[in-house]
DNA sequence: TTTCGTCTAATTGTTAACAATTCGAGTATT
DNA sequence: AATACTCGAATTGTTAACAATTAGACGAAA
């Protein structure tokens, strides 16, 4: 047993990251409903624990739920609402850098080196669905490690910024401003990492 | 047929509803377990129902749910993380004012009026639960007018403000700084509207 | 006394069947 | 042709039973 927490993920969890992750690749088409038992049975599993974890979706952002007739993908947000989204997630991870960036170990640093490393390679691949997985994944690393209740509010504006279809122009860019945050936080240059994250979230 | 919006609460929802204002009022203390059985015996629905209702109230921040052990009541945030919702509540509403203020109409005033004046009754009888219920229902009318999916993350971040114990000084206050509010809205005045928003939403 | 295991009751997790609702195709009516 | 109606398939909502997990009490061994 390591000091970490426990890796299980429960079902419902595995279905939430499944969806989440093909909503965010553009493999599920806005409006499009999203069935139960289609889920269900690629899941192996019920339809209960499909539905809890749809819920848990709609509730997130990712899905819009209407009572008797299902859940369907969101629609993206307008331009203006993006853009206090941008606003609001560069407060809350500025706010979390704070917090946290005292207390990360040597461990943190090689946990985002290797994350990075990730990126890098889905870069290179240039696979947006695991660019997309691997950038959410590194901000949420500073955020959950400041705050559990924070990461919540914060995914549910991240996602939304998401759900957007965002065609890159230059892959390794994407790469390259988060070797420049995970660079500041190892030397933990707290305005450095600050300003660094400030440019990675943009105002589309 | 009225043209709005169907009035029926599906029982997923009245289930949160309950809950919420149990959480808000502090009937149910901070970390204490809410069981599944106890619920659905109260409100004579399955377990099923409940579970939906539970795992709503977690994701929207009121409950803190934990794998196979169940949910209880979230614990108020910290001074600084409480800051940092208060401003994040500012820059929502604000941006809510702007987009939705050319667009209300007289009914709206009137709604709004109506929802002053409940709230004057619950601060004249010092009734925080009703209060709470009030206030924010009122935040919450012009944040839904401009925008179902933001309201959903304005939700998350004012439900993390509420979970303190609040000990009012002076009731009225909370009224009169309402009153200001619906005031200017209903003069059409976004810079006032704002400003009597902002002075509202408390740094505790 | 402390620690470790074992058992039992309480609780959550999952499932499958059934009820209620929605949606669309087809049909009748004007 | 356009509209309104009916019916049935598809889908979601709800329930109750069962499985798995947790937490606490109890007792045995160090």
């Amino acid at each position: 047993m390591s000091i970490t927490e426990k890796p299980i993920r429960s079902m419902r969890e595995q279905i939430c990251d499944a969806v989440r992750a093909e909503v965010f690749s553009g493999e599920m088409t806005n409006d499009q409903p999203v069935r139960e038992q289609p889920l269900a049975e690629r899941f192996g599993v019920s339809r209960g624990s499909v539905r809890d974890a749809l819920l848990q979706l709609s509730q997130e952002g990712v899905l819009v739920y209407s009572p008797n007739r299902g859940v369907r993908v969101s629609s993206p947000p307008s331009d203006a609402e993006f853009r206090l989204y941008a606003k609001l997630r560069k407060e809350i991870e500025a706010h979390c850098l704070d917090i946290c960036m005292d207390q990360l170990t040597e461990e943190d640093d090689r946990n985002l080196t290797n994350l990075l490393a990730t990126l890098e390679d889905a870069c290179r691949r240039t696979d947006l669905s695991a660019i997309t997985e691997t950038d959410l994944a590194m901000h949420r690393y500073w955020v959950s490690r400041a705050s559990r209740e924070l990461e919540s509010v914060w995914l549910g504006i991240t996602v939304r910024m998401l759900i957007v279809y965002t065609l890159l122009e230059d892959y390794m860019e994407v790469h390259q401003e988060h070797a420049a945050i995970v660079e500041a936080i190892v030397r933990r240059d707290l305005k450095g990492a600050k300003r660094a994250v400030n440019e990675n979230i943009r105002y589309k």
